[in-house]
DNA sequence: ATGTGACATTGGTATGACCATTAATTTAGC
DNA sequence: GCTAAATTAATGGTCATACCAATGTCACAT
């Protein structure tokens, strides 16, 4: 009779690693240009070797992720530095507009925002709700708000549960944000449409509170929408 | 009068490795599928520790041009598996569950299937007409119809005219037939089962060929709560 | 023949030390 | 006082060694 083994998740304490600090990243904990904890420090916060630590980090350094400089630290780069996706080189070749990014997120993330509406905790609201915070602050400081804005889509992602979701995400997060950045710029000239985005994410979150579901798609379906038909009448 | 100074850039000692064993690579030297020699002895060979030698290779490694094999060795990937399923690879690791995967698929397909529905020419609907004939040949010749199902919604994929879509169904049905294909072989157990996915299919096709975006949602929304009901009374 | 288990090989991790580079700080020189 | 050189502290880069973990091999017992 065939004991129901359990599979024990193996996995290696690097990858391991590697995927916290990345998750940090996408979660806007480490902000764009900001130094990350010296080596020496991660290993014994994580309680593993420095060595564990270094190969993550390379890892990451590889990816275009985190940038080294000796003698200073190691600085998270800021998304319009990075270059070398291997994805983000798999669309160049496939004509990739900006419009079939936004139609695949339509498709993603209104399913993501039902899925978060049932599942998420409030520790994932919290998420939301600073991101929010900080674009807001980002914004009536002058600058833009884009890393603030993929947090909240990142945030909104790590509140469906789904792991499949959450690895998509994470993998397409650079031309799925990063490739529309430079177009984006364009979006945010305008207050009134940043003010209206800003209003748009908030009406998500708020259905997502009230667990339903069915606003909540809808919210984004909207919000989405409002992007897209800003890029269309622009071209 | 400004010297022009030559550069000199004498590089990290791991990059000076990194280039070597890539040169290597290229040069044809070490060939696809081959084994390079193992951290000790390229670390004694070069002259340089073994924390360097393996910086090199794990930087090669996450480039995707040498794969790691613990107890083995490390060995040069071919170029063919190179820009290989990046879906597969962390798959494994991850606890992802077959309804991870129907959920995410729910909000891409229905998604696709309206796009479809749009923008669909007659060459996409013989395509998927085909799928269709094939699985119901198949299925009555004795044999799981799981290619002639990738079919179908591969060609709906193509059907959306968006290669963003495109691009991740590849990868995704790479790993879902792949990773789940005996799971799979329990829902076609029943022919029961089989007529009735036949029919959501049948039922999908005919909603597009109708350009009927939103009933061509709904029928592949049907579908796969069909599939993920299924798994959900079987567990 | 078969399969069981010790063994050798190889990548993965842990320590601890020291080197190399950079920025900040202090000190020497004027 | 001010500038420039020297010192120092912090951080990534390298080294050496030991041991852990996974994999395949092969002799040995059955």
């Amino acid at each position: 009779m065939p004991m129901p083994l359990q599979p024990i998740k193996p996995k290696n304490i690097s990858d391991q690693v590697f995927d916290q600090i990345r998750e940090s990243i996408f979660r806007g904990q480490l902000k764009a240009g900001e130094q990350i904890l010296p080596e020496r420090e991660l290993s014994q916060a994580l309680g593993v070797s420095r060595t564990t630590v270094r190969n993550a980090i390379n890892k990451l350094v590889v990816l275009g992720l985190l940038e080294h400089k000796q003698g200073q630290g190691t600085f998270v780069r800021s998304p319009d530095t990075r270059q070398g996706n291997p994805l983000a080189a798999a669309m160049e070749v496939q004509d990739a507009t900006i419009n079939d990014l936004l139609e695949v997120r339509m498709g993603l993330e209104c399913n993501a925002a039902a899925l978060a509406a049932v599942r998420a905790v409030k520790e994932d609201l919290a998420f939301m709700d600073a991101s929010l915070e900080e674009m807001r602050a980002e914004v009536s400081s002058g600058r833009l708000g884009t890393e603030a804005d993929t947090a909240f889509h990142m945030a909104l992602a790590y509140a469906t549960k789904n792991s499949v979701h959450v690895y998509l995400m994470k993998n397409f997060y650079d031309f799925l944000f990063v490739g529309i950045k430079k177009n984006l710029s364009h979006l945010y000239e305008n207050p009134r449409n940043i003010d209206e985005i800003l209003r748009q994410h908030g009406t998500i979150i708020a259905a997502i509170k009230r667990r339903d579901p069915k606003e909540a798609t809808e919210a984004m379906r909207r919000h989405i929408q409002f992007v897209q038909d800003f890029f269309r009448n622009r071209l």
